[in-house]
This record gives structure tokens, sequence and C-alpha cells, in this order.
DNA sequence: CCCCTTAGAGACGCTGCGTCTCTTATTTCT
DNA sequence: AGAAATAAGAGACGCAGCGTCTCTAAGGGG
């Protein structure tokens, strides 16, 4: 009647419960994700998970940051701007694809604390890319509104709420090139 | 033991189960609307809701359009391009705060089928108000890319998703004088 | 080596979903 | 008008999942 030699405990047990997240996730989706499924995977119980995390919602939120990679760190510096931005986008339509693109649906309707940090860390990414395009003389300037710099990033958003499948590189495209860089010839 | 005299049927009953789900929203929120509480409040039972709509989302759906208007009736026509593109922004977060910010959300989070005729809709809008600025000489052209003419309503959009507040009218002032008005221009 | 924290296991009550059944009011057909 | 068909009103039912609670025992810290 053995059953259980070890016990986990503190830390490598949460990376095990967020572990368990994600593979919920891949499997069923945000929708189809319940407590008692992520306890299960994880080999844990339910008040293992309660006492860390007071719904499913903070759950998700805390599993995120656990697999994917801080944007920030990546920051594309190809020598042109236009191949920046898309590389850019690439890469959130990447993390998207990685997380099922109904976590993003789930987690609005359930998240009511959205973090401003997230979506001011993209615009100084973007800032970057523009300021480095004027100093390679692409653009006249970087000096725009806080929202018009944020646009291509607002736009792909917008469009992976809209879409249950991965945003197709043909619409990157076409936030860059038939919005993006009009605008900035606009301003310039 | 009477209890009741008279026995609501089709389409007056459907308009009562309606008005219900409306005055739901404004008191409790999509998120604790229930089929019950629906129901209760409509004085009938759950079957009567099954028999028309297959869950709760479809019923919200039905129910939207009951009461507002449909934009299209409403085009603006003030003359000048920027006052007709706030106008119409004005309509839209209108609508958003009859309904209470977090339908958006939830509807999204349990709407699989997003009808793709509700957006062509406001392409044919915006297309309208740009035909006529050039007419009046106010822009050189309304030959813009599809993903560009809609860039104003898709930002708008984004931000009633965002938000769990009425998106403030500075936003859409932004939206038009920093994003929407220099893309024109540039793509001139 | 003892104690204290907390993992693991599962029972519990509750809410809301969606289905089903039954009676009876109202409409429609003949 | 009367009979048959339709659908409303009422509520019970089983089920899933939430969040809470209780209990035992493992293993780390002093």
């Amino acid at each position: 009647m053995t059953g259980e030699q070890t016990r986990r405990r503190g830390a490598a047990l949460e990376a095990d419960i967020l572990d368990a997240v994600w593979e919920e996730l891949a499997d069923v989706g945000y929708a189809r994700l319940t407590m008692e499924g992520v306890a299960a995977r994880a080999r844990t119980g339910k008040q293992v998970l309660y006492r860390r995390w007071a719904n499913r919602a903070e759950l998700v939120k805390a599993a995120l940051p656990h697999r994917t990679g801080f944007i920030v760190d990546q920051v594309p510096d190809t020598g042109e701007l236009r191949e920046d931005l898309l590389t850019l986008l690439r890469l959130m339509v990447e993390r998207q694809r990685e997380l099922g693109p109904d976590v993003i649906r789930g987690l609005l309707a359930e998240v009511t604390d959205l973090d401003p940090k997230v979506f001011g860390i993209m615009h100084d990414i973007l800032l970057t890319l523009l300021q480095r395009a004027v100093k390679r003389g692409e653009i006249p300037t970087a000096d725009l509104p806080r929202r018009a710099v944020t646009v291509p990033a607002d736009l792909l958003r917008y469009e992976m709420v809209l879409s249950l499948d991965p945003v197709a590189d043909a619409t990157l495209v076409g936030i860059v090139d038939d919005v993006y860089l009009p605008l900035l010839a606009g301003h310039g």
C-alpha cells in the first residue's frame, strides 16, 4: 500500500501545477479548463490550487509567464523598419498560437483588472523600433502621439480577439503596409 | 386558485423575454445573467427559453437588436469628415453604454461564430463617409485598402474590449486626429 | 527528534445548465 | 361549435464544476 514516496512542496510543486495548466490548455482549451482537471493532471488536490490562486483566471494568469518568454527580451533589430515590425508582430502571433486562441477571449471575460503595464511595454518597444528607423533615415520622425505609436499592436490584438485561429501572416503584412507605414508617412 | 388569466404566446411572449434580458443585463451584467434569472423576470419557465435559443449566448445575441437600432440607419452626414467620424464613433460608444461593457467581453468568450456581416457593414459606412469627403475635396481619394478604411472602427472596438467603462470621448478624438486623419493623409 | 507547516485525498453544499414531464390555456382545423 | 394540435407555465431531475472544509500524514526546520 505504498502509493506515494515523495511529496512535492513549494516552488517545485508550483512549477508542476503551472505545467499542468499549460498541458490542460493545449488539451481542452481555456473554456473547458477546470480546477479539478488541473489538479488531477498535476496529481494534487484542489486545495493546493486554492491555497495559491483565488480562481481559474488567476491560475491561468500565473501560468502564462511560466512558459512564454517576455517579448521585451526579443526586440527585433533587422536593420529595416518594415522587417522589424513584421518580426515583432510574428512574435506576438507565435505566443497566441502557443496558448491557443480561446485563452485570450476567456481571460478577457473573467479578468477585470487588466494590467496597463503590459500595454506600456509594447509602446516602448515600438518607439524603439521607430527611433532606430529615424537614425537610419527611413522615416523623418518618431515623435508621434502615443496612440499612433501603438497602432500595429492594437490592431493585431484586435484581430487576435476576433479570430479563433492564429492570425494569418497576410494580416500582419496588411497592418504594416496598408496602415502603419502610411500612417507614419502621414505624420512626417 | 386562479393565478393566471391570460397566457402569452409567440411574438408577444418573445418580446417580453427579450425585454427581460435587457433588464437583467442592466441589473446584474452579463457575467451573472442566468437562464433562470431571465425566465423568472419574464415570469415564464426555462423551457420556453430553450425552445427558442440553445444557450445564454444565443439568447443575448437575439436580445441585442431588440432594443438597439441599427447603426446603418443613422449614418452621420455633417458636411465635414472629422465630424462625421466622431459622430459615428460616438454612436458606437452609445450602444456600448446601453449594453454595459461586460457584455462584449462575455459574448466574445462564448460566441464562436462571429458574423462577418456585422463588420462588413461598418466598412461600407466608413467608405461612404470617405467618398463624400472626396466629393467635397477634403481628401484626395477614398481608394484605400479595406484594412485601412476600417481602422477607426477596429481601434474603437479594441478599446471597448479592453475597458470595462464606456470609452472616453478623448479616446475617440485621438483615434480620429492622431491616427485616422494622418493615415488618410499618408495614403493621399 | 519533535513540531509545524502543508500536501494529498476526498466529502460537502451550492449554483446553474440543459432535459424532461405534466397539466392546461389558446389556437387552428374541420 | 367542438376536437385536435400546439405551446405555455411549473417544477423536478441529473450533472458538472465551483469553492470550502476536514482529516491524515509527509518532510523540512529548529
